[in-house]
DNA sequence: GCAAAAATGATGCACGTACATCAGAACGGT
DNA sequence: ACCGTTCTGATGTACGTGCATCATTTTTGC
């Protein structure tokens, strides 16, 4: 049988009470007694029940997610299973909301964060860009107590308690070092799109791409990023434009998602795997791109492990435990058609 | 607040014991009072609060993984990141024990199967060859009432209630594509590794390679595996001998570990970073020679998720609960310098 | 050596569910 | 209407820990 608290106070000459006040670092305990309270835990292997804690305490975790009301394919499959991972976890008495605040109004997010009913929430993650007023309002919630973490993009220098996602400047890079290799030795030219120039995970990207090409091939030139503001038709007019104008060009690097008007453009140019092209996400169109060879590869972070390591890692912030660093770590994964996951 | 049991009764208007009865599928209910349980649950949005649950069914669960006794180094690690998860989930009342068996006898292995203690042991993982009396083995386990997965490499005729890791022959595929794409379009040879041509995980990558050279770089031709039997002294003595005599050879491709062995030799030979270098598993030795550019690629699979998944799938088969394929599908995992993972 | 302060003990309720027992109610068949 | 069977209710204990209260002991400062 596994042991108790009953057995570490009887083994280590203590009361049940005072076990509890070690196990919990409540005051009033004197170190001699602490220690050999420790003590008789090492001895006999005690560890704590955290399903019997966890009830006892009768403690729920209410945690709040705050997404930018983008309605990318990106940030919709996020809400999504953020809401399926907190309908999973219900059953060890997780909750989420997920709110929207709009995207390019920093004062309404922060309006909202500090609107958040103090008791009933014991977490935060939010996705936003770093502001000023940003950084006051996490400030104010670390002030009472609460574990904010930084989603998808990183708040360096707020004072966040961790940050899940990939470095997307790493991110870039890869995509870069596979774009060189795959167009192999003879000068070339890519073409770079991206949706805006202003998020900053296009921007990392970008910078990581640029400093691979730079440093280990130097015969690639990448082109100026042609912004496409998320329109299809924006993106099928520059992409055209280019292409027919600049036959050197041999790779596409895709910033963001808009796979699909992608692949149809180079249908209609008849470069449909003629050229290599690397994007970053996996939304359903991308999977039919890759396995139509339309798609050379895809940069990807796995958006349920994003979601479940949310919750996780807020919890654990909130109960103050220790996180699995192994865990938690979300990977810049490579996507081929060789290699594509089964599933979402 | 969130409902409990007691609400249902209440809204259902039957007692307490009633409602247990319906939740645990006991005998002795009219399918009429079920169907109003039922629904009460459903309009009242009830969960049933599993710590609890398991808290009073003071369920504890141990798991008995089985490994061959292989010292490879992706063995070992394996044994430790379940050890590890095994202790992590400790707190949550899971307890995993390992065993190791010669890894060429699987009579010993079924012997050591059909020993478990019945009552003890509520959940079997292994990772072994498929044999006639493994099958009777799992046979019987399963009568037994025991979950049993596959783990790493799959037992697809056996009764096995679920299988974690890899399609080896995807793996293969992937590094294929790789090697094929990054070599470029020049006629080349490539240098095939492998341990051992019986390992079952072996053949199948090399099928799944060859697959896609045959299929996309008939310029590839991919020589015939050289065994080295896990002695570093072979592989030295195979692969300068290759090298030495076929300028033709571009790439290397290796099926399994042996890292150390084969970057000396390619740092004596003076052709380290020359080289397009494909392998499995990210040992340190890996990483290492992926940092210096010794190593063009790793295909791997995280072997801490390995673990996790297979705890928390037993548990779940144990549990009878429903398993997030999501969640425990294992990547394929392309790790090249640029993204290569910050900790094991 | 005494009072005040600090440390510890004893105890009990709470958390939400599992499970067992026994009494009593509703049911179906004759 | 009677009986036996099948359902249902009422109730209590248990699981391992959290947390609060109050009594008691030990330590500390002077």
């Amino acid at each position: 049988m596994r042991p108790t608290v009953i057995d570490i106070a009887r083994e280590a000459g203590v009361s049940l009470a005072t076990v509890d006040r070690v196990l919990n670092a409540r005051p009033g305990v004197r170190d001699k007694t602490i220690r050999a309270v420790n003590e008789a835990i090492d001895r006999l292997g005690y560890v704590r029940d955290l399903t019997a804690a966890n009830l006892a305490r009768s403690r729920s975790y209410r945690m709040a997610v705050m997404l930018p009301d983008t309605e990318s394919q990106f940030i919709q499959t996020l809400a999504a299973e953020l809401t399926r991972a907190g309908s999973l976890a219900a059953a060890s008495r997780v909750e989420v909301s997920v709110h929207r605040f709009p995207a390019e109004d920093p004062h309404a997010l922060a309006a909202m964060l500090s609107a958040l009913p103090e008791a009933e929430v014991s977490g935060v993650a939010l996705m936003a860009p770093e502001t000023p007023v940003l950084r006051d309002a996490i400030r104010g919630l670390r002030a009472r107590g609460l574990p904010v973490v930084a989603l998808v993009s990183d708040l360096p220098n707020t004072e966040r308690d961790h940050f899940i996602g990939i470095d997307n400047r790493a991110a870039g890079r890869t995509a870069g070092v596979l774009m060189g290799r795959y167009l192999g030795r003879d000068p070339a030219q890519v073409l770079v799109l991206g949706e805006s120039l202003l998020a900053r995970d296009t921007i990392e990207r970008r910078r990581g791409f640029d400093e691979v090409m730079l440093r280990d091939f130097p015969q690639v030139e990448a082109l100026q990023t042609l912004e496409t503001h998320g329109s299809a038709t924006t993106l099928r007019q520059v992409v055209t434009e280019m292409l027919v104008n600049a036959p050197a060009v041999r790779g596409i690097y895709s910033l963001g998602g808009g796979y699909r008007a992608l692949t149809q453009t180079l249908d209609e140019l008849g470069l449909s795997g003629k050229l290599v092209v690397i994007g970053h996400e996996l939304t359903p169109h991308a999977r039919a791109a890759l396995e139509s060879g339309a798609l050379t590869a895809v940069i990807m972070q796995n958006i349920g492990h994003l979601a479940r390591s949310t919750l996780r890692v807020l919890r654990a912030k909130a109960d103050r435990a220790v996180i699995d660093a192994g865990q938690e770590q979300i990977r810049i994964e490579i996507v081929l058609r060789e290699n594509l996951p089964l599933s979402a």
